[in-house]
DNA sequence: TTGTGTTTTATTGCCTCC
DNA sequence: GGAGGCAATAAAACACAA
């Protein structure tokens, strides 16, 4: 436990004088005459009131430049070791305890900053992130709303085309496979000069259709939506939209994430 | 002028380190 | 066990609206 003795509260009182009388000297510099002459009168006052209480132990504010020499070591360093805080304590007129307490305040200042600073880049950091979420939510309810149109399309199709086939044409079901490994490959393979595929895949094959959906229903797709189909670059996405790194630094906390990729 | 909220200085009690 | 740090708190000083 720290207790102060009776000399150290004497020493105190002599250090409150001091920078008293200190700041009587040095608040009188740079001022109007008229108001030199209020903090004067001013303080007059308190040495009147002083006199008459004997025991007055008032608490001081430290002089203007006693703060801004402690501000400018504490930036230096804002732990105090002895030998500083004994030299301070003499350039400045104060009791090394007073300097202690100062430095302990203002680390405790600081800290409160900093959490203040901390707060504020991680509230930020989570709107951010929010907005992003927002966004993919809503991506996929549109995204999935559209798969679940083409699903219906396609049973509709398949309906219709089973029903004709059996009627005009059987056909084996290996067949059938070869066909639509077939359409697969050759729609794989022309896609991108196709403009009907283009087009939100009005006029495709039910076969090929099918065979892309069941290819991509099971993936999670990102991106601006149905805009090409392409089942080779749906396995690029998988190696490498989504490679370890990429994905980490997507969420990471450092580094706000943009919303370039999701808005090109 | 006064009530009230904020800031600054100082104290207390507990903890850790040497 | 003493020195020093920290959190919690008290209390004086200060700022400011009503």
């Amino acid at each position: 436990m720290k207790r102060f003795s009776s000399s150290d509260s004497f020493a105190a009182l002599v250090s409150i004088s001091s920078s008293k009388e200190e700041k009587t000297q040095k608040s009188t510099q740079g001022f109007t005459r008229e108001f030199q002459a209020m903090l004067e009168s001013l303080e007059e006052e308190e040495d009147y009131t002083e006199d008459v209480t004997h025991t007055t132990e008032k608490k001081r504010r430290l002089t203007l430049d006693q703060v801004k020499a402690l501000e400018k070591n504490f930036e230096v360093e804002n732990k105090l070791e002895p030998e500083r805080k004994l030299r301070l304590a003499e350039e400045l007129g104060l009791q090394p305890r007073q300097v202690a307490i100062w430095f302990q305040n203002r680390r405790a200042r600081w800290k409160t900053k900093q959490l203040e600073r901390e707060y504020v880049a991680l509230k930020a950091n989570y709107e951010a992130l929010k907005l992003n979420y927002d966004n993919l939510e809503r991506q996929n309810e549109s995204l999935t709303l559209q798969l679940n149109e083409l699903k219906a399309k396609l049973r509709e199709e398949n309906a219709d085309s089973s029903h004709s086939v059996k009627e005009e044409c059987p056909v084996s079901e290996s067949e059938n496979n070869v066909s639509v490994q077939s359409q697969s490959h050759e729609f794989s393979d022309n896609n991108n000069s196709n403009p009907t595929f283009r087009d939100q895949n009005n006029g495709l094959s039910s076969h090929t259709l099918m065979n892309w959906i069941q290819l991509s229903e099971s993936r999670t797709i990102l991106g601006s939506g149905f805009q090409v189909y392409q089942p080779h670059v749906v396995k690029l996405e998988e190696q490498n939209l989504f490679s370890t790194e990429e994905s980490c630094n997507f969420f990471s906390v450092d580094q706000a994430p943009t919303l370039h990729w999701h808005f090109p």
